[in-house]
DNA sequence: CCAAAAGTGTTGCTCGTACACCCATGT
DNA sequence: ACATGGGTGTACGAGCAACACTTTTGG
Protein backbone atom coordinates (compact mmCIF):
# COMPACT_ATOMS: atom_id res chain seq x y z
CA UNK A 1 0.00 0.00 0.00
CA UNK A 2 1.49 3.14 -1.11
CA UNK A 3 0.34 6.31 0.94
CA UNK A 4 1.26 8.37 -2.18
CA UNK A 5 -2.08 6.77 -3.56
CA UNK A 6 -4.60 9.11 -2.63
CA UNK A 7 -7.18 6.08 -3.20
CA UNK A 8 -5.45 3.98 -0.27
CA UNK A 9 -6.91 5.97 2.18
CA UNK A 10 -10.24 7.29 3.15
CA UNK A 11 -10.86 11.33 3.61
CA UNK A 12 -11.79 12.75 6.28
CA UNK A 13 -12.97 16.10 7.83
CA UNK A 14 -11.00 17.38 11.05
CA UNK A 15 -12.54 19.92 13.43
CA UNK A 16 -11.96 21.20 16.69
CA UNK A 17 -14.06 21.39 19.37
CA UNK A 18 -13.79 23.76 22.64
CA UNK A 19 -14.53 22.91 26.15
CA UNK A 20 -14.06 26.40 27.26
CA UNK A 21 -14.75 26.79 31.19
CA UNK A 22 -14.96 29.50 33.91
CA UNK A 23 -16.22 29.76 37.49
CA UNK A 24 -18.51 32.30 37.73
CA UNK A 25 -21.42 32.72 40.65
CA UNK A 26 -19.56 29.92 42.23
CA UNK A 27 -20.33 27.62 39.69
CA UNK A 28 -18.02 25.58 36.94
CA UNK A 29 -19.32 26.95 33.42
CA UNK A 30 -18.79 25.64 30.14
CA UNK A 31 -19.37 27.82 27.19
CA UNK A 32 -21.72 26.51 24.81
CA UNK A 33 -23.75 27.47 21.48
CA UNK A 34 -27.06 27.27 19.93
CA UNK A 35 -26.95 25.03 16.70
CA UNK A 36 -28.58 26.93 14.04
CA UNK A 37 -29.34 23.98 11.50
CA UNK A 38 -29.77 19.92 11.20
CA UNK A 39 -28.74 18.09 12.80
CA UNK A 40 -29.18 19.07 16.23
CA UNK A 41 -31.03 22.38 15.14
CA UNK A 42 -31.74 24.46 18.25
CA UNK A 43 -29.35 22.56 20.67
CA UNK A 44 -26.63 23.40 22.60
CA UNK A 45 -23.36 22.27 21.13
CA UNK A 46 -19.56 23.33 22.08
CA UNK A 47 -17.78 25.68 19.78
CA UNK A 48 -15.76 24.32 17.13
CA UNK A 49 -15.15 24.21 13.66
CA UNK A 50 -12.90 23.06 10.36
CA UNK A 51 -9.20 22.69 10.34
CA UNK A 52 -7.69 24.31 7.71
CA UNK A 53 -5.49 23.12 5.41
CA UNK A 54 -2.70 24.92 6.42
CA UNK A 55 -3.46 25.16 9.66
CA UNK A 56 -1.99 23.59 13.21
CA UNK A 57 -4.18 22.08 15.09
CA UNK A 58 -3.19 24.08 18.66
CA UNK A 59 -3.60 26.96 16.06
CA UNK A 60 -6.99 25.94 14.74
CA UNK A 61 -8.47 25.75 18.41
CA UNK A 62 -6.86 29.11 19.02
CA UNK A 63 -8.46 30.75 16.04
CA UNK A 64 -11.92 29.21 16.95
CA UNK A 65 -11.83 30.90 20.52
CA UNK A 66 -11.15 34.13 19.51
CA UNK A 67 -13.67 34.03 17.16
CA UNK A 68 -16.14 33.19 19.57
CA UNK A 69 -15.17 35.16 22.67
CA UNK A 70 -12.09 37.28 21.51
CA UNK A 71 -10.01 35.74 23.83
CA UNK A 72 -6.08 35.33 23.27
CA UNK A 73 -5.21 32.19 24.37
CA UNK A 74 -1.92 30.86 25.26
CA UNK A 75 -0.94 27.33 23.84
CA UNK A 76 1.88 26.32 26.29
CA UNK A 77 3.14 23.63 23.51
CA UNK A 78 4.23 26.97 21.87
CA UNK A 79 6.64 29.50 23.47
CA UNK A 80 5.35 32.61 24.80
CA UNK A 81 3.99 34.70 27.59
CA UNK A 82 0.37 33.56 28.76
CA UNK A 83 -1.98 36.99 27.84
CA UNK A 84 -5.26 35.12 28.66
CA UNK A 85 -6.43 31.84 29.09
CA UNK A 86 -5.22 28.14 29.09
CA UNK A 87 -5.40 26.06 26.02
CA UNK A 88 -4.30 22.27 25.87
CA UNK A 89 -5.10 19.40 23.48
CA UNK A 90 -7.66 16.96 25.27
CA UNK A 91 -8.53 14.46 23.11
CA UNK A 92 -9.70 13.28 19.73
CA UNK A 93 -12.99 11.85 19.06
CA UNK A 94 -13.57 9.54 15.63
CA UNK A 95 -15.97 7.14 16.23
CA UNK A 96 -17.23 6.89 12.93
CA UNK A 97 -21.33 7.77 13.98
CA UNK A 98 -20.85 10.45 15.54
CA UNK A 99 -21.89 12.76 12.87
CA UNK A 100 -24.58 11.58 10.70
CA UNK A 101 -23.30 13.62 8.01
CA UNK A 102 -19.89 12.42 7.49
CA UNK A 103 -16.76 10.85 8.82
CA UNK A 104 -15.54 13.63 11.36
CA UNK A 105 -12.69 13.33 13.64
CA UNK A 106 -12.29 16.20 16.40
CA UNK A 107 -9.56 16.92 18.09
CA UNK A 108 -10.90 18.98 21.23
CA UNK A 109 -9.03 21.06 23.20
CA UNK A 110 -9.37 22.49 26.77
CA UNK A 111 -9.84 25.84 27.60
CA UNK A 112 -9.87 27.31 31.20
CA UNK A 113 -10.63 31.31 31.41
CA UNK A 114 -11.21 33.59 33.88
CA UNK A 115 -14.67 35.17 33.99
CA UNK A 116 -15.50 37.03 31.13
CA UNK A 117 -18.16 39.57 29.77
CA UNK A 118 -21.33 37.79 28.03
CA UNK A 119 -19.92 35.48 24.94
CA UNK A 120 -20.67 36.68 21.77
CA UNK A 121 -22.14 34.53 19.04
CA UNK A 122 -20.23 33.96 15.83
CA UNK A 123 -19.92 31.27 13.05
CA UNK A 124 -22.74 29.53 12.15
CA UNK A 125 -24.11 30.07 16.39
CA UNK A 126 -27.41 31.80 16.65
CA UNK A 127 -26.35 32.74 20.19
CA UNK A 128 -23.97 31.53 22.94
CA UNK A 129 -23.56 31.48 26.42
CA UNK A 130 -21.91 30.21 29.62
CA UNK A 131 -23.75 26.76 31.53
CA UNK A 132 -23.58 25.41 34.71
CA UNK A 133 -21.60 22.17 33.33
CA UNK A 134 -23.68 20.77 36.07
CA UNK A 135 -26.95 21.46 33.89
CA UNK A 136 -25.43 20.52 31.00
CA UNK A 137 -24.47 17.07 32.16
CA UNK A 138 -27.50 16.19 33.69
CA UNK A 139 -28.56 12.83 33.08
CA UNK A 140 -26.10 12.69 30.45
CA UNK A 141 -25.82 8.63 30.94
CA UNK A 142 -28.27 6.84 29.20
CA UNK A 143 -31.17 9.44 29.45
CA UNK A 144 -31.09 12.07 26.31
CA UNK A 145 -28.77 14.78 26.88
CA UNK A 146 -29.29 18.47 26.38
CA UNK A 147 -25.78 18.44 24.10
CA UNK A 148 -25.90 17.64 20.34
CA UNK A 149 -23.19 15.16 19.37
CA UNK A 150 -21.15 13.32 21.41
CA UNK A 151 -20.51 16.66 23.05
CA UNK A 152 -21.50 15.78 26.55
CA UNK A 153 -18.53 12.73 26.89
CA UNK A 154 -16.23 15.53 25.58
CA UNK A 155 -17.30 17.82 28.25
CA UNK A 156 -16.99 15.56 30.76
CA UNK A 157 -13.90 14.44 30.07
CA UNK A 158 -12.95 17.97 29.72
CA UNK A 159 -14.28 18.09 33.30
CA UNK A 160 -12.26 15.51 34.38
CA UNK A 161 -9.02 16.90 33.38
CA UNK A 162 -9.71 20.32 34.88
CA UNK A 163 -10.77 18.81 38.14
CA UNK A 164 -7.71 16.58 38.04
CA UNK A 165 -5.21 18.78 36.46
CA UNK A 166 -5.47 21.62 39.34
CA UNK A 167 -4.43 19.32 41.69
CA UNK A 168 -1.04 19.10 40.62
CA UNK A 169 -0.17 22.51 38.23
CA UNK A 170 -0.88 26.22 38.80
CA UNK A 171 -3.39 25.98 36.36
CA UNK A 172 -6.19 27.09 39.12
CA UNK A 173 -4.78 30.67 38.68
CA UNK A 174 -5.79 30.35 34.78
CA UNK A 175 -10.09 31.18 36.20
CA UNK A 176 -8.72 33.97 38.01
CA UNK A 177 -8.05 37.69 36.90
CA UNK A 178 -4.29 38.88 36.39
CA UNK A 179 -4.40 39.60 40.11
CA UNK A 180 -6.39 37.93 42.45
CA UNK A 181 -6.46 37.01 46.57
CA UNK A 182 -6.12 33.46 47.77
CA UNK A 183 -9.68 33.49 49.37
CA UNK A 184 -10.36 33.92 45.11
CA UNK A 185 -8.23 31.07 44.20
CA UNK A 186 -9.98 29.10 46.87
CA UNK A 187 -13.43 29.39 45.59
CA UNK A 188 -12.05 28.62 42.43
CA UNK A 189 -10.88 25.12 44.18
CA UNK A 190 -13.75 25.30 45.56
CA UNK A 191 -16.29 25.49 42.53
CA UNK A 192 -14.19 23.23 40.17
CA UNK A 193 -14.73 20.42 42.64
CA UNK A 194 -17.59 20.88 44.28
CA UNK A 195 -16.15 20.64 47.77
CA UNK A 196 -15.41 23.04 50.75
CA UNK A 197 -12.31 23.68 51.80
CA UNK A 198 -10.72 25.12 54.72
CA UNK A 199 -9.80 28.78 54.28
CA UNK A 200 -6.77 28.46 56.87
CA UNK A 201 -4.91 25.41 55.58
CA UNK A 202 -5.59 26.38 51.83
CA UNK A 203 -3.87 29.83 53.04
CA UNK A 204 -1.14 28.20 54.68
CA UNK A 205 -0.91 25.63 51.38
CA UNK A 206 -0.93 27.97 48.61
CA UNK A 207 1.17 30.72 50.04
CA UNK A 208 3.90 27.88 51.07
CA UNK A 209 4.50 26.43 48.27
CA UNK A 210 7.30 28.26 46.14
CA UNK A 211 6.39 29.58 42.95
CA UNK A 212 2.85 29.37 43.44
CA UNK A 213 1.94 33.37 44.29
CA UNK A 214 4.09 36.49 43.71
CA UNK A 215 2.56 38.99 45.78
CA UNK A 216 1.47 42.20 43.79
CA UNK A 217 1.65 44.65 45.94
CA UNK A 218 -1.70 45.83 46.87
CA UNK A 219 -4.48 44.43 48.76
CA UNK A 220 -8.36 44.65 48.03
CA UNK A 221 -12.15 44.39 50.08
CA UNK A 222 -14.09 43.57 47.07
CA UNK A 223 -14.60 40.04 48.91
CA UNK A 224 -15.78 42.21 51.90
CA UNK A 225 -13.99 42.17 55.46
CA UNK A 226 -10.49 42.64 56.15
CA UNK A 227 -8.28 43.81 53.57
CA UNK A 228 -6.59 40.43 51.67
CA UNK A 229 -3.21 40.77 49.55
CA UNK A 230 -3.36 40.55 45.70
CA UNK A 231 -1.24 38.00 44.13
CA UNK A 232 -0.22 37.12 40.83
CA UNK A 233 0.75 33.85 39.64
CA UNK A 234 3.89 32.60 39.80
CA UNK A 235 6.54 31.03 37.36
CA UNK A 236 6.02 27.40 38.86
CA UNK A 237 4.03 25.08 36.77
CA UNK A 238 3.75 21.98 38.97
CA UNK A 239 2.52 21.64 42.26
CA UNK A 240 5.07 19.85 44.37
CA UNK A 241 3.35 18.16 47.26
CA UNK A 242 -0.19 18.61 45.09
CA UNK A 243 -3.33 20.26 46.17
CA UNK A 244 -5.20 17.15 48.05
CA UNK A 245 -8.51 17.33 46.65
CA UNK A 246 -10.96 16.08 49.53
CA UNK A 247 -12.82 12.65 49.86
CA UNK A 248 -16.21 12.29 47.17
CA UNK B 1 -20.85 27.47 5.34
CA UNK B 2 -22.60 24.70 4.92
CA UNK B 3 -21.11 21.68 6.88
CA UNK B 4 -22.53 19.69 3.82
CA UNK B 5 -20.05 21.35 1.12
CA UNK B 6 -17.27 18.84 0.55
CA UNK B 7 -15.35 21.69 -0.62
CA UNK B 8 -15.96 23.64 1.86
CA UNK B 9 -13.04 21.81 4.35
CA UNK B 10 -10.31 20.44 3.13
CA UNK B 11 -9.39 16.58 3.52
CA UNK B 12 -7.06 14.93 5.68
CA UNK B 13 -5.63 11.69 6.25
CA UNK B 14 -5.77 10.18 9.38
CA UNK B 15 -3.55 7.42 10.70
CA UNK B 16 -2.39 6.34 14.59
CA UNK B 17 0.85 5.81 15.81
CA UNK B 18 1.53 3.35 18.09
CA UNK B 19 3.39 4.33 21.13
CA UNK B 20 4.07 0.62 22.39
CA UNK B 21 6.22 0.24 25.54
CA UNK B 22 7.78 -2.23 27.67
CA UNK B 23 10.29 -3.09 29.79
CA UNK B 24 13.02 -5.78 28.54
CA UNK B 25 16.60 -6.11 30.48
CA UNK B 26 15.92 -3.29 33.92
CA UNK B 27 15.21 -0.72 30.73
CA UNK B 28 12.12 1.11 29.20
CA UNK B 29 11.79 -0.05 25.32
CA UNK B 30 9.83 1.28 22.38
CA UNK B 31 8.82 -0.63 19.33
CA UNK B 32 10.17 0.31 16.44
CA UNK B 33 10.01 -0.39 12.83
CA UNK B 34 12.55 0.32 10.14
CA UNK B 35 10.98 2.40 7.41
CA UNK B 36 10.97 0.33 3.89
CA UNK B 37 10.77 3.49 1.80
CA UNK B 38 11.04 7.42 1.56
CA UNK B 39 10.95 10.01 2.97
CA UNK B 40 13.24 9.02 5.94
CA UNK B 41 13.74 5.43 4.13
CA UNK B 42 16.17 2.51 6.06
CA UNK B 43 15.02 5.15 9.51
CA UNK B 44 13.11 3.98 12.63
CA UNK B 45 9.55 4.89 13.25
CA UNK B 46 6.78 4.27 15.19
CA UNK B 47 4.45 1.60 14.09
CA UNK B 48 1.02 3.02 12.86
CA UNK B 49 -1.25 3.14 9.55
CA UNK B 50 -4.37 4.46 8.10
CA UNK B 51 -7.25 4.75 10.06
CA UNK B 52 -10.14 2.71 8.16
CA UNK B 53 -13.35 4.54 6.79
CA UNK B 54 -15.41 2.75 8.90
CA UNK B 55 -13.47 2.24 12.16
CA UNK B 56 -12.81 3.76 14.94
CA UNK B 57 -9.89 5.44 16.44
CA UNK B 58 -9.02 2.66 19.03
CA UNK B 59 -10.27 0.19 16.91
CA UNK B 60 -7.82 1.32 13.99
CA UNK B 61 -4.73 1.15 16.86
CA UNK B 62 -5.94 -2.27 18.24
CA UNK B 63 -6.02 -3.44 14.58
CA UNK B 64 -2.42 -1.91 13.96
CA UNK B 65 -0.78 -3.23 17.29
CA UNK B 66 -2.42 -6.96 16.51
CA UNK B 67 -0.47 -6.37 12.99
CA UNK B 68 2.59 -5.61 14.45
CA UNK B 69 3.05 -7.47 17.83
CA UNK B 70 -0.08 -10.22 17.88
CA UNK B 71 -0.97 -8.62 21.10
CA UNK B 72 -5.12 -8.30 21.90
CA UNK B 73 -4.80 -4.91 23.69
CA UNK B 74 -7.70 -3.78 26.26
CA UNK B 75 -9.12 -0.28 24.88
CA UNK B 76 -10.57 0.63 28.92
CA UNK B 77 -12.95 2.79 26.87
CA UNK B 78 -15.01 -0.11 26.07
CA UNK B 79 -15.62 -2.93 28.14
CA UNK B 80 -14.19 -5.50 28.84
CA UNK B 81 -11.62 -7.89 30.18
CA UNK B 82 -7.68 -6.61 30.51
CA UNK B 83 -6.32 -9.85 28.43
CA UNK B 84 -2.80 -8.32 27.25
CA UNK B 85 -1.91 -4.67 26.91
CA UNK B 86 -3.44 -1.71 27.98
CA UNK B 87 -4.03 0.32 25.51
CA UNK B 88 -4.69 4.26 25.70
CA UNK B 89 -5.34 7.61 23.44
CA UNK B 90 -2.40 9.60 23.86
CA UNK B 91 -2.29 12.86 21.76
CA UNK B 92 -2.91 14.16 18.32
CA UNK B 93 -0.22 15.45 16.15
CA UNK B 94 -1.37 17.64 13.33
CA UNK B 95 1.77 20.24 12.23
CA UNK B 96 0.62 20.98 8.57
CA UNK B 97 5.04 20.21 7.57
CA UNK B 98 4.79 16.73 9.81
CA UNK B 99 4.73 14.66 6.81
CA UNK B 100 5.68 15.93 3.51
CA UNK B 101 3.90 13.84 1.13
CA UNK B 102 0.72 15.33 2.33
CA UNK B 103 -1.85 16.80 4.98
CA UNK B 104 -1.66 13.80 8.01
CA UNK B 105 -3.58 13.96 11.26
CA UNK B 106 -1.90 11.24 13.47
CA UNK B 107 -4.01 10.02 16.22
CA UNK B 108 -0.84 8.30 18.52
CA UNK B 109 -1.46 6.02 20.85
CA UNK B 110 -0.25 4.48 23.84
CA UNK B 111 0.33 0.51 24.56
CA UNK B 112 2.09 -0.79 27.69
CA UNK B 113 2.71 -4.20 27.16
CA UNK B 114 4.58 -7.58 29.38
CA UNK B 115 8.08 -8.47 27.98
CA UNK B 116 7.63 -9.78 24.23
CA UNK B 117 8.79 -12.60 22.00
CA UNK B 118 11.01 -10.99 19.40
CA UNK B 119 8.06 -8.58 17.48
CA UNK B 120 7.02 -9.27 14.04
CA UNK B 121 7.42 -7.66 11.29
CA UNK B 122 4.04 -6.16 9.14
CA UNK B 123 2.76 -3.87 6.15
CA UNK B 124 5.10 -1.93 4.58
CA UNK B 125 8.26 -2.25 7.13
CA UNK B 126 11.29 -4.25 6.60
CA UNK B 127 11.45 -5.37 10.14
CA UNK B 128 10.77 -4.19 13.42
CA UNK B 129 12.65 -4.59 17.09
CA UNK B 130 12.55 -3.19 20.65
CA UNK B 131 14.99 -0.11 21.74
CA UNK B 132 15.49 1.73 24.70
CA UNK B 133 13.69 4.77 24.88
CA UNK B 134 17.26 6.24 26.22
CA UNK B 135 18.85 5.50 22.86
CA UNK B 136 15.74 6.63 20.69
CA UNK B 137 15.39 10.08 22.06
CA UNK B 138 19.22 10.69 22.39
CA UNK B 139 20.10 13.94 21.47
CA UNK B 140 16.48 14.48 20.22
CA UNK B 141 16.37 18.10 21.21
CA UNK B 142 17.88 20.16 18.29
CA UNK B 143 20.22 17.64 16.86
CA UNK B 144 19.46 14.89 14.68
CA UNK B 145 17.58 12.34 16.21
CA UNK B 146 17.03 8.71 14.50
CA UNK B 147 13.20 8.77 14.74
CA UNK B 148 11.44 9.49 11.42
CA UNK B 149 9.10 12.24 11.24
CA UNK B 150 8.18 13.89 14.58
CA UNK B 151 7.82 10.65 16.01
CA UNK B 152 10.86 11.72 19.04
CA UNK B 153 8.50 14.33 20.25
CA UNK B 154 5.42 11.70 20.33
CA UNK B 155 7.60 9.11 21.80
CA UNK B 156 8.51 11.58 24.54
CA UNK B 157 4.90 12.25 25.17
CA UNK B 158 4.54 8.65 25.75
CA UNK B 159 7.12 8.09 27.94
CA UNK B 160 6.18 11.43 29.61
CA UNK B 161 2.68 9.68 29.89
CA UNK B 162 3.47 6.49 31.20
CA UNK B 163 5.66 7.85 33.48
CA UNK B 164 3.47 9.97 34.94
CA UNK B 165 0.54 7.09 35.35
CA UNK B 166 2.01 4.43 37.33
CA UNK B 167 2.23 7.11 39.92
CA UNK B 168 -1.49 7.19 40.59
CA UNK B 169 -2.49 4.01 39.09
CA UNK B 170 -2.52 0.60 38.90
CA UNK B 171 -1.14 0.65 35.29
CA UNK B 172 2.55 -0.69 36.46
CA UNK B 173 0.79 -4.25 36.08
CA UNK B 174 0.13 -4.15 32.76
CA UNK B 175 4.21 -4.65 32.04
CA UNK B 176 4.05 -7.70 33.77
CA UNK B 177 3.04 -11.09 32.84
CA UNK B 178 -0.65 -12.40 34.34
CA UNK B 179 1.12 -13.39 37.76
CA UNK B 180 4.16 -11.52 39.08
CA UNK B 181 5.94 -10.83 42.24
CA UNK B 182 6.52 -7.54 44.09
CA UNK B 183 10.35 -7.72 43.39
CA UNK B 184 9.24 -7.99 39.85
CA UNK B 185 6.84 -5.05 39.72
CA UNK B 186 9.64 -3.13 41.53
CA UNK B 187 11.87 -3.82 38.85
CA UNK B 188 9.53 -2.26 36.66
CA UNK B 189 9.09 1.17 38.65
CA UNK B 190 12.65 1.28 38.69
CA UNK B 191 12.93 0.63 35.16
CA UNK B 192 10.23 3.48 34.03
CA UNK B 193 11.67 5.85 36.53
CA UNK B 194 15.16 5.24 36.06
CA UNK B 195 15.64 5.10 40.21
CA UNK B 196 16.13 2.66 42.89
CA UNK B 197 13.39 2.27 45.14
CA UNK B 198 13.53 0.57 48.75
CA UNK B 199 12.17 -3.72 48.48
CA UNK B 200 10.71 -2.96 51.52
CA UNK B 201 9.27 0.17 51.78
CA UNK B 202 8.01 -0.74 48.10
CA UNK B 203 6.74 -4.00 49.65
CA UNK B 204 4.65 -2.47 52.39
CA UNK B 205 3.34 -0.22 49.70
CA UNK B 206 1.90 -2.13 47.49
CA UNK B 207 0.94 -4.89 49.26
CA UNK B 208 -0.70 -2.53 52.20
CA UNK B 209 -3.17 -0.74 48.96
CA UNK B 210 -6.52 -2.53 48.84
CA UNK B 211 -7.24 -3.86 45.45
CA UNK B 212 -3.82 -3.01 44.02
CA UNK B 213 -2.18 -6.74 44.01
CA UNK B 214 -4.34 -10.06 45.11
CA UNK B 215 -2.23 -13.33 46.20
CA UNK B 216 -2.15 -16.01 43.03
CA UNK B 217 -1.19 -18.52 45.54
CA UNK B 218 2.00 -20.04 44.36
CA UNK B 219 5.71 -18.74 44.93
CA UNK B 220 8.61 -18.65 42.61
CA UNK B 221 12.30 -18.43 43.14
CA UNK B 222 12.57 -17.03 39.07
CA UNK B 223 14.62 -14.37 40.48
CA UNK B 224 16.87 -16.32 42.90
CA UNK B 225 16.98 -16.03 46.58
CA UNK B 226 13.99 -16.73 48.69
CA UNK B 227 10.43 -17.71 47.25
CA UNK B 228 8.32 -14.74 46.15
CA UNK B 229 5.00 -14.91 46.15
CA UNK B 230 3.14 -14.40 43.31
CA UNK B 231 0.29 -11.92 42.53
CA UNK B 232 -2.05 -10.41 39.90
CA UNK B 233 -3.35 -7.59 39.46
CA UNK B 234 -6.38 -6.57 41.59
CA UNK B 235 -9.09 -4.90 40.67
CA UNK B 236 -8.16 -1.39 42.15
CA UNK B 237 -7.12 0.90 38.93
CA UNK B 238 -6.36 3.98 41.23
CA UNK B 239 -3.81 4.34 43.51
CA UNK B 240 -4.93 6.15 46.63
CA UNK B 241 -2.64 7.68 47.88
CA UNK B 242 -0.27 7.50 45.04
CA UNK B 243 3.28 5.78 44.52
CA UNK B 244 5.55 8.40 45.08
CA UNK B 245 8.30 8.85 42.75
CA UNK B 246 11.72 10.14 44.42
CA UNK B 247 12.90 13.76 43.45
CA UNK B 248 15.64 13.50 40.29
C1' DC C 1 28.61 -21.62 54.67
C1' DC C 2 27.55 -17.77 51.80
C1' DA C 3 25.11 -14.88 48.50
C1' DA C 4 20.80 -13.18 47.11
C1' DA C 5 16.27 -11.94 47.26
C1' DA C 6 11.90 -11.88 50.27
C1' DG C 7 9.57 -10.06 53.92
C1' DT C 8 8.90 -7.64 58.95
C1' DG C 9 9.93 -4.10 62.84
C1' DT C 10 10.92 0.28 64.33
C1' DT C 11 11.93 5.13 64.60
C1' DG C 12 11.81 9.82 63.27
C1' DC C 13 10.09 13.28 60.36
C1' DT C 14 6.97 15.68 57.10
C1' DC C 15 2.77 17.21 56.13
C1' DG C 16 -2.32 17.31 56.14
C1' DT C 17 -6.33 18.10 59.15
C1' DA C 18 -8.99 20.08 62.54
C1' DC C 19 -9.67 23.01 65.16
C1' DA C 20 -8.97 27.82 68.34
C1' DC C 21 -7.76 32.36 67.97
C1' DC C 22 -6.58 37.18 66.44
C1' DC C 23 -6.76 41.08 62.66
C1' DA C 24 -8.74 44.70 59.75
C1' DT C 25 -12.23 46.44 57.33
C1' DG C 26 -17.63 47.88 56.12
C1' DT C 27 -22.15 48.92 58.12
C1' DA D 1 -20.71 46.94 68.26
C1' DC D 2 -20.85 43.31 65.08
C1' DA D 3 -20.58 40.66 60.94
C1' DT D 4 -17.38 39.16 57.39
C1' DG D 5 -13.63 37.46 55.43
C1' DG D 6 -8.17 37.43 56.04
C1' DG D 7 -4.42 35.38 58.32
C1' DT D 8 -1.59 32.68 62.29
C1' DG D 9 -0.77 28.99 66.08
C1' DT D 10 -1.01 24.44 67.60
C1' DA D 11 -1.86 19.58 68.49
C1' DC D 12 -2.93 15.13 66.63
C1' DG D 13 -2.32 11.52 63.31
C1' DA D 14 -1.28 9.28 58.79
C1' DG D 15 2.22 7.94 55.94
C1' DC D 16 6.87 7.97 54.00
C1' DA D 17 12.18 7.41 54.48
C1' DA D 18 15.81 5.11 56.49
C1' DC D 19 17.54 2.05 58.43
C1' DA D 20 18.35 -3.06 61.16
C1' DC D 21 16.89 -7.66 61.15
C1' DT D 22 15.03 -12.39 60.08
C1' DT D 23 13.64 -15.97 56.49
C1' DT D 24 14.27 -19.18 52.68
C1' DT D 25 16.07 -20.64 48.74
C1' DG D 26 20.44 -21.93 45.30
C1' DG D 27 25.39 -22.82 44.77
Amino acid sequence: MSPYDPSAFPPFAVTVDLVVLTVRRHALCALVVRRGEQPFQGRWALPGGFVRGDEDLGAAAARELAEETGLCAHDPSAPGVDNGAHLEQLATYGDPQRDPRMRVVSVAHLVLAPDLPAPRAGGDANSARWAPVDELLEGSDRSATVLAFDHARILADGVERARSKIEYSSLATAFCPPEFTVGELRRVYEAVWGVALDPRNFHRKVTGTPGFLVPAGGTTTRQGGRPAQLFRAGGATLLNPPMLRPEV
